[in-house]
DNA sequence: CTCAGATCCTGTGCGC
DNA sequence: TGCGCACAGGATCTGA
């Protein structure tokens, strides 16, 4: 399930083994992802990999070109610096082979991730078009999150969870943040107060940054094995934990349904409205 | 326009 | 031990 730390982690990660290499060959053994993945993309072959970068959960390799290759890790999906002798496994769909012999290998068993490659930049693609703010940007912030929710009387971590407010805030994320900031998850976002908002912005950012440092500890050989992911190490107060008690006031840990995702909080310390 | 629900997919973990 | 099923989730699409 990689969430933003685990995107930022992975681009620091195969970073070394990406930049200023060529790609030699494009190998698809599985073109059924998100959107099926377009032929186009066998014209990457020959460039040179410039840069990389992070939108949201979006990855981008920037080419010599001026064409970029757009990654999705969808929920399940893994990259790999594996060699050429590396058996390939079951959903292995996509293997990226560099000069100097080095493969990134694309694994995703779900296949909700995503490959598109595009000639031009990719600023005006439809899928990064209309994507709100990096949540550890300044861009950010619990002032204009507060405006922009004025009108909205859906539930806040439906609010937090949408693309086109923030970037890369998963249920992970969501769940965890508004319990720091001792907000119920169904609170309607309109209902909340410009203090609240700069306390639950201030809870996504460190909460966040926490991830990527512990997701960077445990990515740091992810080369070597397959390490569990980062957030794992982070120490989850509600998610996934209803039924179990808090570790703030021992009032056991609720769970509920907003828009199709489950949804822990403490009753207590998270009072409806 | 706004919001909720369905949808895509397969591995995991539970109950029986 | 094994079977069947509910569940997990990001982003998009549909429909009320």
């Amino acid at each position: 399930m990689p969430e933003l730390p685990e995107v930022e982690t992975t681009k620091l990660g195969i970073s070394p083994y990406l930049l200023h290499r060529s790609i030699d060959r494009i190998i698809i053994r599985e073109a059924r992802l998100r959107i099926p993945v377009s032929s186009d993309i066998y014209h990457c072959s020959g460039q040179q990999i410039s840069a990389l970068s992070r939108r949201g959960k979006y990855l981008l390799l920037h080419l010599s070109n001026g064409g970029t290759l757009l990654i999705h890790l969808g929920m399940s999906g893994h990259l790999r610096i594996v060699n050429p002798e590396s058996p390939v496994r079951k959903h292995d769909h996509i293997d990226l082979l560099l000069t100097g012999g080095k493969i990134l290998r694309y694994h995703d068993p779900r296949r909700f991730g995503l490959w598109l490659y595009s000639t031009e930049p990719l600023e005006k693609h439809p899928l990064l078009a209309h994507l709100g703010p990096e949540p550890l940007s300044d861009d950010f912030n619990g002032h204009d999150l507060f405006f922009k929710s004025r009108q909205k009387k859906q539930a806040v971590k439906s609010f937090i969870m949408d693309s086109r407010q923030v970037v890369g805030v998963g249920n992970i994320y969501a769940t965890e943040s508004l319990f720091y900031s001792g907000i119920h998850p169904k609170t309607p976002a309109k209902a909340l107060s410009l203090k609240q908002f700069d306390c639950l912005v201030q809870k996504i950012k460190s909460i966040l940054t926490q991830a990527i440092d512990q997701g960077g500890t445990t990515l740091r050989d992810f080369y070597a094995f397959d390490g569990k992911p980062g957030y794992f190490a982070l120490s989850l107060q509600v998610y996934n934990r209803a039924g179990k008690v808090c570790n703030l006031c021992q009032t056991k840990i609720q769970s509920t349904i907003i828009t199709g995702r489950s949804s822990a909080y403490c009753p207590n310390c998270q009072p409806l409205f």
